[in-house]
DNA sequence: ACCGTCATGTAATCGGTTACATGATTCT
DNA sequence: AGAATCATGTAACCGATTACATGACGGT
């Protein structure tokens, strides 16, 4: 079985936060790498269940109540995430924007710049509010990431508004 | 059945490229959306059959030689196409990129940056080359498509170098 | 006690990807 | 003629998404 990119931040959050649950890490995902990485949360359950089965994370059930089972990520695992994350990937990431996609196509340029640049606004105010809230012992990934994310969604803004404006 | 964006690419270049076979069409989009949007060769060879089972391609077989089978669209398959063009879509993309996974579990800025920053000034060069020998009277909506792509390798270029110069 | 929502999964489906296989052309 | 490559698919697998289902908990 290979670890895919979905096994990578199973194992990476889960050594942030030892022994919790799927559902709490539904939690984590979310308010961390959830930002430019969406999860279903139906892999936040299935994808343990495959990584435990490996070995790469230990599995254990409550005794009472919901008898949920929480995880926690083993040598094995711990080996597996700093092997990964120390080799620089060249992959390289498409765009796969359904938005360009259509503008490809022959969209009316102004109608669709008008609501991706809408849809791209919004989410950089997200970022922004995220940037001003962080604490500042945080780490440094992160913190990164997220500039990463304003940069880009500056740079969709600008794009759709200027179609939305000029209509090409 | 569901159309999907993959659908929606080969009803796209079809439209423009009538009579095609799936290896030309493999070619088309190689040289037109595949430059932000992969597609492997076998769906390039599965998709279209999909379409025309439901209607929305015509299947011709040539009768010597390699046999292979020709795609035309049907009104029913332009229509669809229009359809999902005329409406913007408010799609969201993500940034889903690995590279931004690594940095955010921790990765060594430098190195990693330095990685990234070749690839993706590599992909802006290639872009910039195709801008230079577009011809005048192309269509507007893959040219707005390339200055999109240019824009963004031009901040994910920014972004890396920065991070693989001050590791932060 | 009841009801709604939160929490926690399982099952089925399906597109996308990897692997494999074979028939034409082209080149030496 | 034989080798190498190009062209054209088929089959199998697998992770991801969608749908479905049920159990706990909190409030009234």
């Amino acid at each position: 079985m290979a670890l895919t990119y979905t096994s990578y931040i199973v194992l990476g959050l889960l050594e942030h936060c030892p022994g919790i649950t799927p559902y709490e890490l539904k939690g984590v995902v979310a308010q961390s790498v959830g930002n430019f990485w969406s999860v279903p949360h139906t892999q936040v359950y299935t994808e343990p269940a495959r990584l435990a089965a490996e070995g790469y994370l230990k599995e254990e059930r409550e005794r009472g109540g919901r008898r949920r089972k929480r995880y926690t990520i083993t040598a094995k695992g711990k080996s597996a995430l700093r092997e990964w994350v120390a080799s620089p990937t060249s992959e390289f990431t498409e765009l796969r924007d359904p938005g360009l996609l259509q503008l490809w196509m022959g969209a009316d340029p102004v109608a669709l710049g008008m609501v991706q640049a809408e849809v791209h606004r919004r989410r950089l105010e997200q970022y922004l509010e995220i940037r001003d809230t962080l604490p500042p012992g945080a780490p440094p990934g992160p913190a990164a990431t997220l500039e990463s994310g304003i940069g880009h969604e500056r740079e969709w803004v600008r794009f759709w508004e200027r179609l939305a404006r000029d209509g090409a």
